[in-house]
DNA sequence: CCTACCGATCGGTAGG
DNA sequence: CCTACCGATCGGTAGG
């Protein structure tokens, strides 16, 4: 049945987003993905040519959802640079306090990929990087923001680097919310970008 | 030969930041620290009880160092939380950019320690965060800082997150200085603080 | 600091 | 003849 291969299928890509998330690829075993699905270590080859694979598959597809994010919010935001910015910074933010654990495996872990699987994910990671320093040098030249350096790369390398470690230590215990979280970040980023205080309207909390 | 014993114990212990740096330390073995030195591998436990040791050693005084070197900046700064501020951040930032190996080992392989080991070295990144915090929180009650939703704390997590992810990618190939990294990063950091564009005079690189 | 080796576990695959 | 596994074990390597 192909529904049942699916299932189980992404049953093991779950098992082992928690289990990365937890301890690390390197750090993880074949058996302990298995067993968190209820299988035996031998069945993760009937999804997966091998460990390699998985960890591929899974961090394509984080990267690939994540993009496909950006691009819609990018969209969705108009033709305003600082609505583009504000709603570009919502769906890092938004990625990496709501579903930290894809995002936190998504950021460490492409570094055990090798050759082609490794680059088409750096591809990826440079485009969404390339679309936030292009927003932000749209803004600076129209006189919106006013960058650093006048380095939108620079400026786009910070912001993402600021998102990039939420996944490490937010926590939906209630002490801050999604919302506070992402009004804080766009904040955040319009003040290093040079740009007004606060969006013209806030980003609609991303569904990420 | 005491001299001896220490100079196989640093080479160790410089041979495993390398590894550590270039593929972590789940995925580095023994051996190839060892052979690093033109050791075998039971020559390790000669100068560590055991891998995790060697882990913990590394990991502390690389956290220890840091944290001596933000004391003594941030008193070096005389009293005004602009400069304290500016310091500090340059200190990460020299941290991060010119000995990218240690911090980035500091950073995440901290992460495989347990018990009270790693509760040690989580006092120490504590520290590191509460001294930034302090500084905001003095500067936004002086009326130097002006903080987005008035919190110290979530500043200064936003700005050690922005400024530790700078060893994942600076590569000191020309393209951008020490110098001009530190000046960057200061002014992203006080706008995020709502400070001051620049500080008064700009913090003497630190000697990391 | 080396050689020799342990208990265990690794990722991956066999036949049924 | 298919799938989704099983118990058992492959060749190698881990930390100690």
């Amino acid at each position: 049945m192909t529904v049942v291969e699916t299932r189980s299928r992404d049953r093991l890509l779950a098992a082992a987003t928690t289990l990365f998330y937890e301890r690390g690829f390197l750090a993880t075993s074949v058996k302990e993905i298995t067993q968190a699905c209820g299988f035996t270590q031998g069945a993760l080859y009937n999804h997966f040519s091998s460990k390699d694979e998985l960890l591929y598959e899974l961090v394509l597809g984080i990267h690939t959802e994540l993009e496909r994010h950006t691009l819609r919010a990018r969209s969705a935001a108009g033709p305003d640079p600082v609505d583009q910015f504000a709603a570009l910074v919502a769906v890092h933010v938004a990625a990496h306090a709501q579903f930290r654990e894809r995002s936190r495996v998504g950021n460490h872990e492409y570094r055990s990929l090798t050759g082609e699987r490794l680059a088409h994910v750096l591809a990826i990671r440079r485009r969404l990087r390339d679309q936030l320093a292009d927003v932000l040098a749209a803004g600076d030249r129209s006189g919106v923001f006013h960058l650093v350096g006048g380095s939108a790369p620079g400026t786009a390398r910070a912001v993402l680097d600021m998102c990039g470690l939420i996944s490490e230590w937010f926590r939906d215990d209630g002490v801050l919310t999604p919302t506070e979280m992402h009004r804080r970040y766009v904040e955040l980023a319009l003040r290093m970008a040079g740009g007004p205080a606060t969006p013209r309207t806030w980003p609609v909390l991303p569904e990420v």
